[in-house]
DNA sequence: CGGTAGGGATAGGGTTCT
DNA sequence: TAGAACCCTATCCCTACC
């Protein structure tokens, strides 16, 4: 029988969003061409570039929606959030998985966010910012939308936290710490 | 809201065990599609067809599966079989609990193993042969380990137990009361 | 034919309900 | 604790369209 079903390791996914990065989406034999990637995703078809592209982007996509609605379910009843600053408290950013990231020819992505970031000041609402970004996964960056969206439901907010975010936002821009991509924003590479 | 949980009639569990039989399993919705079980399972989507095919196959399978169903999982896509093969996989056509049988057209498989086994001078040992066959409910068949293995965690065994049925298996295999299919052996519908 | 986009089906892991 | 029913979604397959 064929393959009981073949995962993506990160290797292969790093691969995939390295060669669309440099090929464009819907160049999937070209990607698959590419001595860069061919070897990496020797096990894969143009299609199942195809597919795992698509599944990548529509999980970005709703990506913050679900671990909204995750973090729900197992929170426990009686769990209260005080006001404790616990609350707001950012879990340990998740970089290990991270490492699989698009490794464009030039640069591989590495650096821990908390370290560049530590150097400029970061406020609690930038880590959750950070987290937001990180998480969201999406190879483009993530725009203020989908940050405000995963901040949201991740975390109780206050009224107006847009604001406070869009703020921050803008600062974390300016200052370097995060790029403008077109009309995204990425986590500076340093 | 949600169905308050939708219990499998006798029924549907028949129409869904001739439809695998029938069409195989992995044909959810060729099954659902099957003008002779579309009226049974109407209520029923090709997913829940799937889970349900699960469940009676874990549940039948308690026990002997284990050990040799984990070990087919683990066998990588290239893995070669070795001389221990499925040469010898037995399916059972149907089992006791079939008795809704009447209702599906044409009906299809029908017999009780046991009646047509009684014929021919059942021995104990074979009813435990058929109990293990049946109670496998693998679709492609059970192999003679799968069927040692079931006698074995089900039944005090004497020490050469696997003889007596390697000797039993090949006499009901010689006998027509269990049939060979391809590399595969059928209990011989009446 | 070869390639891609999109729809849809299946496989398996998880979760909920009993 | 286990079993049955059900949910989620990554992966795979099929078809239409160049």
């Amino acid at each position: 029988m064929g393959a009981p079903k073949q995962k993506w390791t990160p290797e292969e996914e790093a691969a995939l969003k390295a060669g669309v990065l440099k090929h464009g989406t819907g160049k999937w034999r070209t990607i698959l061409s590419d001595t860069e990637f061919s070897l990496i995703l020797k096990s894969r078809s143009n299609v199942d570039l195809k597919d795992k592209w698509r599944n990548i982007s529509v999980t970005a996509l709703w990506g913050s929606r679900k671990k909204a609605k995750l973090a729900l379910k197992r929170t426990p009843p009686g769990t209260k959030q005080d006001d404790n600053n616990t609350a707001l408290t950012i879990v340990a950013l998740t970089n290990d998985d991270e490492r699989a990231k698009p490794t464009s020819p030039g640069g591989s992505g590495g650096g821990s966010p908390r370290t560049c970031a530590s150097k400029r000041s970061i406020t609690s609402l930038d880590k959750i910012i950070f987290e937001a970004i990180t998480n969201l996964r999406e190879l483009r960056g993530s725009d203020r939308t989908s940050i405000f969206l995963y901040i949201e439901e991740n975390f109780k907010t206050p009224p107006n936290m847009k604001r406070h975010v869009a703020v921050r936002l803008k600062h974390l821009s300016s200052n370097g710490t995060l790029v403008k991509v077109n009309t995204q924003l990425l986590i500076q590479d340093s």
